[in-house]
DNA sequence: ACCTCGTTCGGCGGAAATGCAGAATAAGGG
DNA sequence: CCCTTATTCTGCATTTCCGCCGAACGAGGT
């Protein structure tokens, strides 16, 4: 055999059926199918196909083959799981950041799965709003909302928009009314930032949005923020991530365009390649594909 | 695995322990074989060897893998069993041919082997002295001592050199000495050819070979002339495939460079890519390499 | 009867894998 | 102690492989 990767071609198009079924199945593109089994027949000077319009049918030969291959597919499988294992006996210690909320809704529980799956990788998390510095040794992994972060020391990676509106509690809405669109806003109590805060896009595009709006409170954390908009203060700026959250809040409109941050990864530069980290990592980055819609709001639109 | 030809490179560098053993055995480049295992350990995200100048060393983890490698292998090689046992049974029918040394010599020894790896291959094959036209359809295969044949409707392959010189009875030596040189010739009987065979370079080149030569007897095939010689009627020439195999014959000298002919394979255009004639040529063509240095002759100067 | 969908096949350009040559560096033998 | 041999790694050139696109062609449905 020359090349042992035909087999798994000849697999995929034996089950597909065709070579273009047999493509999607792979990732890969039909003619490179189509080459392979061609080689395959050249070197074992068999055909193991009858080309149709339809699609690729096996020979009497080739369904002899189809159950020898799959015995080679089974090994493979079973080294696969192997190796599998071998990395999840991975051990080492890192260190995680984030803020409150990220930590609540993302981080905490990845890492109840994670530790199921690396039990000797020892994750430490620091849920802290101040911005540790991974360049400083001060942590290695980072999940940070806002605007992209400085890249010095670190690599950076863009995970998804998270984005953000008005919110007000229901409460609030029945006894004032809420406003539906920026328009109406003028008027209404508004709950604004203090510190960092205060820098925020969103928070600050409430208080500029009308004319005569009354800031009522100001907190120095979304959680605070967010307590404030609960109890009916008036209107917060918020991500959607946390005030969709909260039963007893309301968008007032659907995410308004351009307050909204992103999710950025951060990592620094020197655990980067630690195989340890590296699995922490692709675990992570898994994860957050699988709850990506949750982060975005279900009504982004 | 995203490409299972990186397991036949990782069992052949675990077995030479080093990249470039590794590459020989597989008959690749050095730079390959650790680009494959670069590959492998980044994907897997496991180390699999430690690199030394002394080569590359299993880890752990590479050993433990080593055995499921091995169970691919197993797997493997089992399939291209299957598959070499499925060409054994192909079937059908073709048509050889060639003259009666190359026959004796060659081809002969070889069907004995050929029946017995694909019993359901008839062969039938015919000896003569008479160049059938393949491209008629007279025979689908030939083996051609001489010069190049011509190439209309056949394809034609070059297998080795057939070096001539000339021979003569061990006995006629006795009797009469055998020249050790083209000069020394002058005088002796010869031994002629006849017909077609009257126009081999090395039968021309023996009676043009020295002034005053007798041709004491002419033949219309090698296998006269040999029988002459044998008989002791003179010098023949012959090729050294004929002469060397008769105990009764000796070399006279060296073969002579020039008169040597070569030995082709040839077949017929149309049926050149029918599977069971494909394997036959396979077969004919390894067991020619292995025989190569019998048919040149070992003595070939 | 025609149209659409799924498929195979060929040609072409770009990308990735491969081979080649040279430098660096241990290990072993004279 | 030095020289030879075997090995790895790097940069560059080349070959091979792969993906894209369009054409051709049946089959099945409307």
């Amino acid at each position: 055999m020359r090349d042992w990767d035909d087999l798994r071609h000849f697999l995929a198009v034996a089950r597909a059926g065709s070579t273009l079924g047999a493509a999607r199945s792979l990732g890969v593109n039909q003619t490179t199918c189509a080459r392979r089994i061609a080689a395959l027949e050249a070197t074992t000077r068999t055909q193991l196909f009858e080309r149709r319009r339809a699609g690729y049918r096996l020979t009497e030969a080739g369904a002899r083959l189809l159950v020898l291959a799959a015995r080679v597919e089974r090994e493979v499988r079973a080294l696969e799981g192997a190796l599998e294992a071998e990395r999840r006996m991975l051990s080492g210690r890192l260190r995680a950041t984030t803020n409150e909320s990220i930590a609540n809704d993302v981080l905490t529980p990845f890492l109840a799965r994670f530790r199921e799956a690396y039990p000797r990788i020892r994750v430490e998390v620091t849920i802290t709003d101040r911005t540790l510095e991974l360049a400083r040794g001060e942590a290695d992994v980072a999940l940070r909302a806002g605007r992209q972060p400085e890249a010095v020391g670190v690599a950076v990676r863009r995970i998804c928009h998270l984005p953000w509106t008005i919110y007000c509690a229901r409460d609030y809405a029945l006894r004032h009314g809420a406003p539906t669109s920026q328009a109406e806003i003028a008027g209404h109590a508004v709950i604004g930032g203090e510190g960092n805060v205060a820098d925020i896009a969103g928070v600050r595009w409430l208080e500029e949005a009308a004319p005569g709006t009354e800031v009522v409170s100001r907190s120095g954390s979304l959680t605070n923020m967010t307590a404030a908009a609960v109890a009916g203060l008036g209107l917060a700026a918020l991500p959607c991530m946390i005030g969709d959250r909260e039963p007893a809040l309301q968008r007032c409109f659907p995410p308004v365009p351009g307050i909204g941050g992103d999710l950025w990864l951060v990592v620094r530069e020197e655990a980067r390649e630690v195989p340890h980290v590296r699995a922490f990592l692709d675990s992570l980055v898994a994860h957050l594909g699988a709850v990506r819609s949750m982060l975005e709001g279900s009504a982004t639109g």
